[in-house]
DNA sequence: CGTCTAGTTGATACGCGTCAAAGGGAGTGG
DNA sequence: CCACTCCCTTTGACGCGTATCAACTAGACG
C-alpha cells in the first residue's frame, strides 16, 4: 500500500482497483489504511449488515451484489442493484423485515470502519456530508425504481433495465454498447417485480424488435441507446456515453 | 411566538401545533424563529422543491401531502405519503424526472431555512446527524414500499395500506381503531400502483370479510389490527397502539 | 331539487403468472 | 473427446388477476 499526496488530499492506492477510490467517502477514509479490508463473496453468499448499521460502510470493488428483502412466504424483492463504486451504509431496511446483501456474481467488497475515527463522526464534516450525499443519491435511485414497479408495464421495465445496465457497465464500440449481464433471469425478475419467464419472453421480444442483440445468453449489444430509450416513458437523463462503471457515485 | 428553555434546549412554541416540534430537526432549528414560516396548501396545490433542495426543509404540520412523480404520458406515482410530523428535505427525485409535492387534503407546512445558519451546515453536528437520521428513515420507508409494489398482490397492498394508515393516524376506541382517510381512491391507487376501480373493489372485499368496517366513504374502523396484519406477508413491527400521528419521526 | 364529482359495480379484455416440457451451455466423468 | 447431467433459459398452453370501458349510485353543494 502506497500513501501519497494528490491534489492536496492524502490518498491511498487501493490494492483492488485504484479507480474505485475516487469515491469521496473512500478518499476521506483512506488515510487510515488499517481500518479497511476486502472480502470476496461468491454467488449466493450473503452479508448481514443489520447490527453494524452505520458503523461500517462497504464499497463494491468488482462484481455485482443485490440488496434483498424476503417475505415470509419466500418471495424475494431486490431493492437495489449494487455495481462497482456503489457504497452501502447499513441495510436501509425497516427493522423487523428480513433483509440482506447478496452477491449475484463473484463480488469483491471493501469494508471501511467508521469506528476508530478520532472523536465522533460529526467531528469530520467532510465525511458526514459525503455520507449524506451518498444516502441522498440512494434515496433518489430508490424513488425512481418505485415508479418503475408502480407504473411501468413489463416491456417498459425490461427496456429500462437493459438501458440502465448498458449505461452503468456497458462498453462503447463501433456497432453499439456492449454489456455483460452479471446475473440470472431470476435475479432480474426479482429486481423488476416480474417472474423469470416474463423476463425471458420480453428479452426475445426486444431482440426481435431490433432494440437489442444478444451475443450469448448473458451478453448483449444495444445498437442505438436513444432508440431503446424511446421505449421508456420516464424522463431519464440522456445517454452521454459509458460511465465506465466506476465513476457513478453521487453523479446519478 | 414564545421562546423559552425546556430540557436544556431552547425551544419555541410552534404556533400551528406544538407537538410537531418534538421533531429533532425542528427543535434544533427553532432557536431562529425568523427563519421559519408556515404555508397552507389546498388540495391539488403543488410545491416545487427542486432548486432549493437541501437549503430548506419542510415539516408537515397538519393534513396530508404526497411526493409525486409524473410520467410523460400522464401516469402518476406517489412515491411517499407525508403525514403530520414528516420532514421533507428536497424532492428526492432524480434530476430530469418531473416530481413535486402535492397536497391531498388541506395541508399546513412549516418551512425552515438552513441558509442563514452561522457557518456551514457541518458546523452544526447535531443538526447534521438529525438530518441524516431523517433521510435514513425515508430510505427505509421507500425500500419497504418498493417491496410492496414489486411483490404484493392488490389485496395485500390494500390491506397493508389500511393497516399502515390506521397505525399512523388512527385513534383507538373500544370497538377498534378509527381512521379518517385524507385522500381519494385515485390517490390511494397512485400510491399502491393500482387503479381506482381495483382499490374500490378491494375495499368492499375487505369490508365483506370483516377485516375493516366503513362508516362513511372516507372513515373506517379496524376492529382487530392483528387480524388485518395477518393479510400481510411482510414482517411488520407489531401494532402497539396509535402513535398519535405526531410522534412518528425517526421511529418507524 | 338539480348538478357535479367521487365512488361503486358489472362486463370484458388482456397482460402476466403458473405449470409443463423442451432446449442449450458448462462442467464432470468415463 | 464424447456422453451425461444439471441448471439456466426458452417456449407454449392455460388461467387468474387487474385494467379498461361503461353504466349506475351516492353524497356534496348550490
Amino acid at each position: 500500500m502506497d500513501i501519497h499526496a494528490r491534489g492536496g488530499q492524502t490518498v491511498i492506492d487501493c490494492p483492488m482497483a485504484g479507480k474505485v477510490c475516487t469515491q469521496p467517502v473512500c478518499r476521506l477514509l483512506s488515510t487510515r489504511p488499517s481500518e479497511r479490508h476486502t472480502t470476496t463473496l461468491h454467488r449466493g453468499e450473503r452479508l448481514s449488515v443489520g447490527e453494524e448499521s452505520c458503523r461500517k460502510i462497504w464499497v463494491i470493488v468488482s462484481g455485482t451484489a443485490a440488496m434483498c428483502t424476503g417475505l415470509s412466504d419466500g418471495r424475494r424483492q431486490i431493492v437495489g442493484l449494487e455495481t462497482p463504486g456503489e457504497v452501502i451504509c447499513g441495510l436501509m431496511a425497516a427493522p423487523g423485515s428480513e433483509s440482506w446483501l447478496e452477491a449475484l456474481s463473484e463480488t469483491r467488497i471493501c469494508e471501511l470502519s467508521l469506528a476508530g475515527l478520532e472523536g465522533p463522526l460529526c467531528a469530520h464534516p467532510d465525511l458526514v456530508s459525503a455520507l449524506f450525499a451518498l444516502i441522498h443519491t440512494r434515496l433518489e435511485v430508490c424513488s425512481a425504481h418505485l415508479v418503475t414497479l408502480g407504473r411501468l408495464d413489463s416491456r417498459e421495465r425490461v427496456s429500462l433495465f437493459l438501458w440502465d445496465m448498458a449505461s452503468r457497465m456497458g462498453k462503447q464500440a463501433e456497432d453499439g454498447v456492449h454489456v455483460e449481464l452479471p446475473m440470472t433471469r431470476e435475479d432480474i425478475a426479482d429486481f423488476l417485480g416480474l417472474n423469470t419467464e416474463t423476463v425471458s419472453r420480453l428479452f426475445t421480444k426486444l431482440k426481435r424488435s431490433g432494440a437489442v442483440r444478444f451475443l450469448t445468453r448473458s451478453a448483449y449489444l444495444v445498437p442505438d441507446m436513444d432508440a431503446l430509450q424511446r421505449h421508456i416513458p420516464t424522463q431519464l437523463s440522456p445517454y452521454t456515453g459509458p460511465t465506465g462503471a466506476l465513476q457513478n457515485g453521487a453523479s446519478r
